[in-house]
DNA sequence: TCGGTACCAGACTAGTTGGTCTGGTTCCTA
DNA sequence: TAGGAACCAGACCAACTAGTCTGGTACCGA
């Protein structure tokens, strides 16, 4: 019996993080994770303070992986091309073309379900997704203000908003592809985000 | 002592309501439901089979009240003007200028909550939250249509998708707004929607 | 006036939940 | 090779949860 303890962690949060994008953070019971990730009560309260503490390590390793995925993103757009417009449509192209597969990993957000849950959302959890969102806002409305000083002089379009548009729309899609079980929403949603974006900077 | 059934089953609905949207399905307790709206366990009971039978009760309502609201809004679009594109247009705008009222009223949206929670999502809760969706996506998506055939002869838009995209903008504002506390979020979307549309129909 | 029905109150219960505790195994280091 | 530290197993517990049951009150038709 082999003992390598960070495995034994990440495989808890492995299946956590299955389960409370699937059922949400209340309805996933740690014995339910125990149970699927195959350890102990002992072994998980050793790696984990509380269920709490769990909640708050998920957030930290998907706030990061989120934002490592966005910076990718926008090393790629850039690397595409130098022209601030095809910049931002090649940035929702990148999105656009891994959706399906983005889709059969995850069937949702996980800040999905740790939003909706305010206990989670009072006790420090929150800050790392409004941190993500922040890193997202910023990237974005930089690209967008070139391309749209470029395209349209004088525009009166608030970049923060629109660039906040692009996660809304990710987390819209999410939901919309939850109701249906349809995945095929999220390709589509992005599709239509990349053809307003084009009309906005033709 | 009045007795007034249907009084007393309203007031459980709107606590339960708020609790919901504020906390979750699985982390809103009856007992709390029943202290809020200050009933007891027979009277909840009496009017609810299950705690799963108040949460379709929960989704009928809202809803009904939802598709309610989208034809109210299409009918003042309709009054507003003859022209297609200037009837989307006015569409989003009864919701923009109604934004803040709204997120006052309710700081998220109902289908966040059930949607997350895939117990209720499988158990008959879904089916009523996809027909509003779909309500939206058919009375939308004709609308669209009749605006791009005249702005854009010959575009390559799925106006379902795009139809869907107004929906999706509204859900993920919510939880933009979630992240952060700040409701001025649901305004400046539905102001970028408003735009992006503009452009994509001038 | 009487009996049935809708409505409501709150004690109670069986099962579940997060979390603790004790004991044991592997590994590292001195 | 001894002993401490990290890691893990699972019995156990106190608190909580959805739902039941018994008893009681207002109303309505006969």
């Amino acid at each position: 019996m082999p003992r390598d303890g960070t495995a034994t962690r990440q495989r808890i949060l492995d299946t956590a993080e299955r389960l409370v994008i699937e059922n949400g953070y209340a309805a996933t019971t740690v014995d339910q994770v125990i149970a699927e990730s195959r350890t102990s009560k002992g072994s998980f309260f050793h790696h984990f303070d509380s269920k709490l503490d769990l909640a708050r390590s998920l957030v930290a390793r998907y706030a990061a992986a989120d934002i490592a995925h966005l910076d990718d993103a926008v090393a790629r757009a850039r690397a595409a091309t130098d022209d601030p417009a095809e910049q931002v449509i090649a940035f929702v192209r990148v999105f656009e073309d891994d959706a399906d597969e983005l889709m059969s990993a995850q069937s949702s957000c996980l800040y999905v379900s740790i939003l909706t849950e305010r206990q989670l959302a009072d006790a420090g959890t929150s800050k790392q997704i409004v941190e993500a969102i922040t890193a997202w806002r910023t990237t974005l409305s930089t690209m967008l203000r070139a391309a749209l000083d470029q395209r349209r002089p004088g525009h009166d379009i608030d970049t923060d908003a629109l660039a906040d548009h692009v996660f809304v729309t990710f987390e819209g899609a999410f939901l919309l592809c939850r109701s249906t079980g349809d995945n095929g929403h999220m390709r589509a949603q992005l599709t239509v985000l990349r053809q307003l974006l084009e009309s906005l900077l033709a």
